[in-house]
DNA sequence: TTCTTGATTGACTCACCTGTCAATGTAAGT
DNA sequence: ACTTACATTGACAGGTGAGTCAATCAAGAA
């Protein structure tokens, strides 16, 4: 779109930056200088790619999310069955490749910010409907309407909450508890049929695969 | 226990200044000076009850931890069977006297202080023990074990989760909707009973007459 | 009344943070 | 070689926030 070029490759760096150092030192923590140092350039330098903090933090959280975002959009390439797109976004969510401490905490500092950026908020916006959709869409198709409404809330629930948990590292969270809980809310609408649990193994070995073949590009 | 007096009253209208500053403003927007002025008084005088913004962001803590904690404890009380006590865990922390978007994103904000100070550290990690131990306890009585654990993992996480939501405050997140998520992971282990469906009621209406009786004393 | 103890505050210090700017470096095009 | 456009930076300005301190105020005890 609209995107101004000024080296995108640089911006994604510093992006990537500001969300490490996010999540190593929280929001009051990530001064300019601070994101400069980690880095590897002088703060000037920053505020050259970003005209303020907000715009910097604005494309960590772009970058933070992103990469939840390309995994999804793999396995959801991969999917061909309903239940192998519910199983896309139950996979990409719960990834051990961003399943970890500290990008759930880098995300829990920027979600704090929400509501006080209507830019931020608008970004955080666009990735729930996102989510919602690729999973409504699939469970229609295998009830009515309103148990794919209630089992999506559900599902997003469970996983902003688990989320929560491994950012705040107080107890241990892995991705086998994780879904493991997701489960346990889709056993409560559905039987473990042979298609629910092949397409759970479909999706967990594309997602394998993906991994290997070392991060999504772009 | 070593509670120093110091007016403890007045800590806690102070926390309770700081926790809306931090629900208002976010974390870096309360200033002991903003505090200070929600309060009514001088910044110093905020400084007399609180050696730094540490403790007095802790008191917060406690403060908005408190509201939930008290609901709890006076259903717990009230409840005498197991599914009572499970429904008196859900009551507590989706009753609208304190499921509201302000108070939700204290809380978040809050939360994504927790990783970067032992302290706060330390209080959640007590939080979370009693909340899941309150759940896991009827819920053994009620299945085996491992059951209960699985239960009680996925209820704590949809929990965190409406909260979350709710703090980010940008999609509808109501008390029943909450609830119907959390009755939805019920239901994949436990199936309607007379005894679960009575013990909600019956927690559902202690919690309306606790709300009528204008907050819990203390 | 006098003393003591705690409450309250304005003024101040010091550190740090954001954002600007002018100067310099650098690489590619002509 | 010259020019243009961008990259990079040190230095600086302006502002703000945390925390200190000495002085004042109020109330109860002796």
């Amino acid at each position: 779109m609209g995107r101004r070029p000024l080296s995108t490759i640089r911006r994604k760096e510093f992006a990537r930056a500001a969300y490490d150092c996010l999540a190593r030192h929280g929001m009051s923590g990530t001064t300019l200088a601070r994101v400069a140092e980690t880095a590897g350039v002088s703060k000037a330098s920053l505020l050259h790619y970003f005209k303020n903090k907000d715009e910097l933090l604005e494309a960590a959280m772009r970058y933070g999310n992103g990469i939840l975002k390309d995994e999804n959009a793999a396995l959801m390439k991969i999917a061909r069955t309903p239940w192998q797109r519910i199983y896309a976004v139950i996979e990409a969510n719960t990834s051990p490749r961003s399943f970890k401490p500290s990008v759930a905490h880098g995300w829990l500092t920027l979600l704090a910010a929400v509501p006080l950026n209507p830019q931020y908020c608008r970004i955080q916006k666009a990735i729930y409907a996102r989510t919602k959709s690729n999973l409504i869409g699939p469970l229609r198709t295998l009830s009515d309407q309103e148990t794919a409404v209630a089992v999506t809330e559900t599902l997003v629930s469970i996983i902003d909450g688990v989320w929560l948990r491994l950012g705040l590292g107080i107890e241990p969270m892995s991705t086998e508890n994780a879904r493991a809980q997701i489960e346990l809310a889709l056993d409560a609408r559905f039987g473990q049929s042979e298609e629910r649990t092949h397409a759970r193994d479909i999706m967990t070995e594309a997602s394998r695969i993906l991994m290997l073949s070392k991060g999504v590009n772009r």
